[in-house]
DNA sequence: CCGACGGCGCATTAGC
DNA sequence: GCTAATGCG
DNA sequence: GTCGG
């Protein structure tokens, strides 16, 4: 048995300062509406997680890419206090902790939030209360709203997607990405892909019903429980294994069947594996994206997509060494 | 000093 | 009625 | 908030 060495939050030796950013990061998105800053903090979250040694100053972590001279300061006002003052005004400002409770439920962003706390709505019990200001995704997410909040046991999911696997013509292909496919043991939600050889980016008519008919087939088993939305290619909903079982986001993707395999490996991540991997890419004179891999010439403009048949074809024409899924997590 | 920081499918609302 | 813009994930 | 042109 191999170890893995997800750096979690927990065990790292500056987990207390990635606390502090990424409480920041939420308030930067939900309070502020600056997405930027909530990925700046998260960015500097991030290096800071998965440095190996304690950060002893400001001046220290500063060397790190995405911590500069603010960030250096909230360090150094850290260790010498134990706390920041920005975040105890933050936590004892109701207005702020509406809108970052509000927030939690799905379908409710930083702007709706903003409304309903300017209109007096601040809590789950409210929300219940006034129903009528609520659109459909919203009210699934308030109806749901503790079970959203559970993580997915792996083995769960295993039996979701063989159970999907059951109903699925045999000529459509599954693949489960997000955490689930990096071996993780717990997911936030599940993330499906599927394609079918007859539907492809050059025949994109023949993808006719073929989502809407996966829907209802699983609708029809009694695994998808409730739709939040349903175009041509994505599904938004629910769904719940058995009568005892929590109900759990699910998302369902219908991609052209010569994009599969770059639509596997974007959304089978991790967002900073990705990263790194589209800038090799790059550097090997290609552009990478979740639809295709093309030929960057030197004026800059993308060549035609490379015929993929497997997501090792997409390392190997960038000549990036193969990496497992289990060990895509960073 | 100042702009970039991902782009997109779907639902809903704004604007005409 | 339509298209564009916005919110959300 | 941070980076880089």
């Amino acid at each position: 048995m191999g170890k893995r060495k997800a750096p979690s939050r927990e065990n790292t030796p500056n987990s207390d300062f990635c606390e502090f950013l990424t409480e920041l990061a939420e308030y930067e998105k939900n309070v502020s509406r600056n997405i930027h800053k909530y990925n700046a903090y998260r960015k500097a979250a991030s290096v800071l997680s998965s440095h190996p040694t304690r950060i002893t100053s400001g001046q220290e972590a500063k060397k790190l890419n995405g911590i500069g001279e603010k960030i250096a300061k909230k360090i150094d006002e850290f260790l010498q206090t134990g706390k920041l003052q920005k975040l105890d005004n933050i936590h004892n400002d109701s207005k702020t902790t509406a809108i970052n409770l509000l927030t939690q439920v799905t379908g409710i962003g930083p702007a709706k939030a903003q409304t309903l706390v300017s209109e007096g709505i601040t809590s789950l019990e409210d929300l219940e209360k006034h129903k009528d200001k609520l659109n459909h995704h919203q009210l699934i997410g308030l109806k749901y709203y503790h079970d959203f909040q559970q993580k997915i046991p792996r083995n769960e999911i295993k039996q979701i997607e063989n159970l999907i696997r059951g109903h699925l013509e045999p000529q459509i292909h599954l693949t489960i990405c997000g955490s689930y496919r990096r071996g993780k043991q717990q997911s936030g939600d599940i993330d499906a892909l599927i394609t079918h050889p007859n539907y492809t980016s050059s025949q994109p008519k023949k993808k006719q019903n073929l989502l809407k008919n996966v829907v209802t087939a699983l609708q029809n088993c009694g695994l998808i429980t409730e739709i939040i939305s349903l175009g041509d290619t994505k599904f938004m909903g629910a769904c719940k294994l058995d009568k005892n079982s929590i109900t759990r986001r699910l998302d369902i993707r219908l991609t052209p069947f010569d994009q599969y395999f770059c639509a596997v490996l974007y959304f089978t991540g991790s967002d900073m594996f990705n990263k790194q991997m589209r800038a090799h890419a790059l550097d090997a004179g290609f552009t990478l994206n979740e639809y295709t891999l093309r030929p960057v010439g030197s004026t800059g403009v993308p060549g035609e997509p490379l015929e993929i048949h497997s997501e090792r074809d997409i390392f190997d024409c960038i000549g990036f060494p193969y990496k497992e899924p289990q060990d895509r997590n960073q």
